[in-house]
DNA sequence: CGTTTCTTTCAGTTCAAACAGAATCTACAG
DNA sequence: CTGTAGATTCTGTTTGAACTGAAAGAAACG
């Protein structure tokens, strides 16, 4: 079992901690901040030890990672056990979770919205006040979308590149 | 009480649970949902009635919603109550809540990595490969933040109108 | 002032997500 | 085929966030 240095320790736990404030869970994240300060593929009993959480609870937070994309099991030689590792690059990691998330959680939303505005009875009293709320919402949401899309487009590193050459638009 | 559409129904149910998968208490998401389909202010207590739950978890989660400054107390003639309101600007209420989300938990991540960064022991056995990665996710999370100054910068309803023109970049 | 009306705080209580450990399943070696 | 190592699933159990109701605290009124 890897023994942590300090700084190892208060990133995990930082992660972890991150990881709840949007909705991923602790454990989850923390195996996933330990895989990406690990120079190697860690096997899951590895991962259980080094972070005292049942062996279990490592199984179906690994799968979650598998489920992201961000983490991917490898077979070591001479070794009948999965090993686990991290992506390493960050934008690419970053750019996998935004996809998903916006596809499980930002599109039904759109979805449901639009649906609202379909099913909006005029009879009803209130019903264009309702409406415009829900308009007013739904395109933002658009909007999103657009700006999604519009960055999927971009070729890998552009918008790191844009960032660093700093945008050109000021205020008037 | 406001008794409520099925269309309204649905929109607060549904922003409820959005809520809790970022990070945001259910309650809170819900009443901010009724809030935002409401044509007048609300007091707390029919609040509380609309949505079935204690009068005192509505007083909490008003002043959390206070705290985002996306809904405020009015006050109606003849009545000594508070009645609440929500901001009606999406794109605002947006922008309030992740420039705030931004400062809780984006600058003490970036804090903890410039930290981790300082502290790192190079003596320590695997120090270099640590460093390396702190300092790719120190990277990114400094690109996010230059990438909202710049937004932070344009004039309200810029980025609004950029996303309706469409961005010329495209792949080559 | 004392009373009334509304709001906030506080001290438990509830409940759902997270978790541990046992049981089950799978794959491979012998 | 059998035994063993490892992974997964399942069934309670734990835990912390969310919540309630009671009590305390403000503010407005006569």
């Amino acid at each position: 079992m890897a023994t942590l240095t300090g700084v190892q320790k208060g990133y995990i736990l930082h992660w972890g901690e991150m990881g709840t404030r949007w909705g991923i869970n602790r454990t989850v994240a923390q195996i996933h901040a330990l895989l990406y300060l690990s120079p190697r593929a860690l096997p899951a009993e590895e991962i259980a030890e080094t972070l005292s959480v049942a062996r279990s609870n490592v199984s179906t937070s690994i799968r979650e990672l598998e489920g992201w994309g961000i983490v991917r099991a490898v077979h070591v030689l001479g070794d009948r056990r999965e090993h686990y590792e991290s992506m390493k690059d960050v934008w690419e990691m970053f750019r996998l979770v935004i996809e998903q998330r916006k596809r499980r959680e930002i599109d039904p939303t759109r979805e449901m919205l639009r649906r609202s505005l379909e099913e909006l009875d005029p009879k009803e009293a209130g019903a264009e006040f309702t409406r415009e709320r829900l308009a007013a919402m739904a395109g933002f949401f658009d909007a999103v979308t657009e700006l999604h899309d519009q960055m999927k487009r971009l070729p890998t590193g552009t918008v790191r590149k844009l960032l660093r050459m700093g945008t050109k638009v000021r205020k008037k």
